[in-house]
RNA sequence: UGGGCCGUCGCCAAGUUGGUUAAGGCACUGGGUUUUGAUCCCAGCAUACCUAGGUUCGAAUCCUAGCGGCCCAGCCA
């Protein structure tokens, strides 16, 4: 292990990956001067989700990493946007708030595919020039066709053979718009008996008559994704292009059209190297750009920033943060095995962050009304609490006391099971903050349903008092004054889907049987009822994040919250060893 | 059955120019603290590296043969 390697471990920092290694040996022998330059290519047809989050904490993170030891380190925002007919405006907007948000700073790096289409166009015509490239006619059956399969090698195309002059003159009328879509394609002549299907003289150049969210009507032809994602890292001088492993099969193809660009002069060596790593999959999701935008468009969620989904837009609103992506990240690592982590990795990240930064609050859910019976009508009294349990600095707050008081309904069984140590008759129990109380009964409505609990208070035991520890319970449960609540609108949003493999085949499925993933959707995902919150809770900004006690992470909805009509969305629960067994 | 990639503890993941006892995290289990069944703290947790052979004084690391998984036949990225 190497020194650096050791302090990772021993500091608990950022383990080692294959990636910083060869990053290493790129520093130690300064195959690209002093830095790392690293950069984030998502296209902008869609929203980024948690396997985005992924890929951004390792280039920027990356980059930021290296800046250290290589101070000219950095890592680009780039829009891949050289598909008119899917990408938009509005996406690349989306895109950088999110990057934005997960704490990247991208003004003045932010680069586009697009501006780069004249020098592309003019890499293009140097291949032809070096009969690199030449001009197809066939149409998109006929090079399917011609294409071979994975076993048998394709057949040159009839058109292959055209003069430089030729290809020259009718790209050049590709490019001046006199023909229709798919009349013509640019392809590399490469090998059409290639094992690597890559590498069967790959389409480098379409036309589509398409207007271009940024370009317009300037052009009528466009750089396929192969062409245009190398040459654009080696305009803007990255040294490590990362991506994940379906592009392995593409590297040759990366390498050959650099190489040949560069022996034509047109880039300088040393060229950006591709290395690929194993993309994010996660259990209780989908992370496909498809199945998203049906979920989506059928309706199963409430648009791209349903907290239910698993977008950045969506974690955003949930309630999940930042540091927590942060974690993640760290925590599942980065190698080239496929690897499936579970969604419990991911929650007990956010918790774990919103642990250490979310102050405490007190909200009863599902709420069920208490009467201290003993307790003198029409007073109240101030109880404390602390706004952190591990941060004293924070100072404490004060939750007023009253007779009758809202307790969480579930903290009550008329019949206790075993192993249940809070409020049932006879038993007793610690009011957080308050009083040791003695449940001395309950009353019932026509189908059974407890709809008032009764309890006397014990004056002599009140929390920070002396003598309020001499005598221990072990249940203790959170409340609120009924006077002195509001009602709250609480969002319990839980997994997406219930099961952790949406769509796939289980145990005794017939083996041609085809699962739709939209049935494994989770119907229990949402669920909206009114709780009773502290009264200084409505008047929190959206978006604050809080735990409720003994409830979980909630943070107040970014749209919806106001003062008048306060909404909380549950984020996560907290663990629960109780529940567990 | 063409090519590429991968296979180390339940889940991730170091280690792979062969060298004594196979990092670390998460989960889990046990114990302690605790006015959240939370948090926090301590301890435990692979004679074993997909399998089978082989080379070697010595192999997760090298060789051979298998097995298993993933990716590729868009004028998508």
């Amino acid at each position: 292990m190497t020194d650096t390697a050791t302090e990772r471990t021993n500091t608990n920092a950022v383990a080692n990956n294959f990636i910083r290694s060869r990053i290493d040996e790129d520093c130690a022998k300064k195959t690209y001067g002093e830095k790392v330059v690293t950069r984030f290519p998502p296209e902008p047809n869609g929203f980024l989700h948690f396997g985005h989050a992924k890929s951004i904490f390792l280039n920027f993170g990356l980059a930021q990493d290296y800046a250290a030891q290589c101070p000219q380190s950095l890592c680009n925002l780039r829009f891949d946007d050289t598909n008119p007919t899917k990408e938009e405006t509005e996406y690349v907007d989306a895109i950088r708030e999110d990057v934005a948000w997960l704490g990247f700073d991208t003004s003045g790096r932010e680069f586009y595919a697009s501006n780069y289409f004249k020098r592309l166009y003019h890499c293009a015509e140097l291949l032809i020039t070096a009969n690199l490239a030449y001009v197809d006619s066939q149409d998109s059956d006929a090079m399917r066709a011609t294409r071979g399969t994975l076993t048998e090698p394709g057949k040159n195309s009839p058109f292959r053979t055209r003069t430089i002059e030729e290809n020259l003159d009718l790209f050049r009328r590709m490019r001046a718009g006199e023909f229709i879509d798919g009349a013509h394609i640019l392809r590399a002549k490469i090998d059409m008996a290639a094992p690597n299907m890559n590498l069967r003289d790959p389409a480098i150049y379409r036309i589509r008559h398409a207007h271009h969210h940024r370009t317009g009507d300037a052009w009528c032809i466009y750089p396929m994704y192969d062409f245009a994602h190398c040459v654009s890292d080696a305009i803007e001088g990255i040294s490590h292009s990362l991506c994940t492993l379906e592009f392995t099969d593409h590297r040759p193809l990366y390498e050959w059209f650099l190489d040949r660009l560069a022996e034509l002069g047109e880039f300088t060596r040393p060229l950006p190297q591709q290395i690929e790593f194993s993309r994010l999959n996660l259990t209780y999701v989908v992370l496909s750009k498809r199945k998203l935008i049906q979920l989506v468009t059928g309706g199963h969620v409430d648009g791209w920033n349903d907290p239910r989904l698993p977008t950045l837009k969506g974690a955003r609103r949930r309630g999940f943060t930042p540091e927590g992506f942060k974690r993640f990240a760290d925590r599942i690592g980065v190698s080239k095995s496929d690897s499936l982590i579970d969604y419990s990795v991911l929650e007990d990240c956010m918790r774990e962050d919103l642990n250490e930064r979310a102050e405490r609050r007190v909200a009863v859910l599902d709420p069920i009304k208490l009467v201290l019976t003993n307790y003198p009508d029409g007073q109240t009294e101030a109880c404390f609490a602390p706004n952190h349990p591990h941060h004293a600095e924070l100072g404490t707050r004060e939750i007023p006391l009253a007779r009758e008081l809202w307790i969480e309904r579930e903290d009550f069984m008329p019949e206790p099971v075993k192993g249940f140590f809070r409020l049932a008759p006879g038993k007793e129990v610690r009011l957080r903050y308050g009083y040791i109380i003695k449940c001395t009964g309950f009353d019932l409505d026509a189908n059974e349903q407890v709809t008032c609990i009764y309890a006397e208070y014990d004056p002599e035991t009140k929390s920070g008092t002396p003598g309020s520890e001499s005598r221990k319970v072990k249940g203790n449960i959170h409340w609120l004054s009924c006077k002195h609540a509001v009602p709250a609108e609480i969002r319990l949003y839980d997994r997406l889907f219930a099961v952790p493999n949406p769509g796939a085949h289980r145990e005794g499925d017939a083996p041609d049987l085809e699962r739709d993933f939209l049935n494994d959707i989770n119907p229990a995902a949402k669920n909206i009822q009114t709780g009773m919150v502290e009264l200084a809770l409505a008047q929190c900004e959206p978006e604050s994040c809080y735990q409720f006690e003994r409830n979980g992470y909630f943070v107040a909805d970014q749209y919806d919250h106001t003062a008048g009509k306060p909404v909380f969305n549950r984020t996560v629960t907290l663990r629960d060893s109780w529940g567990k067994s």
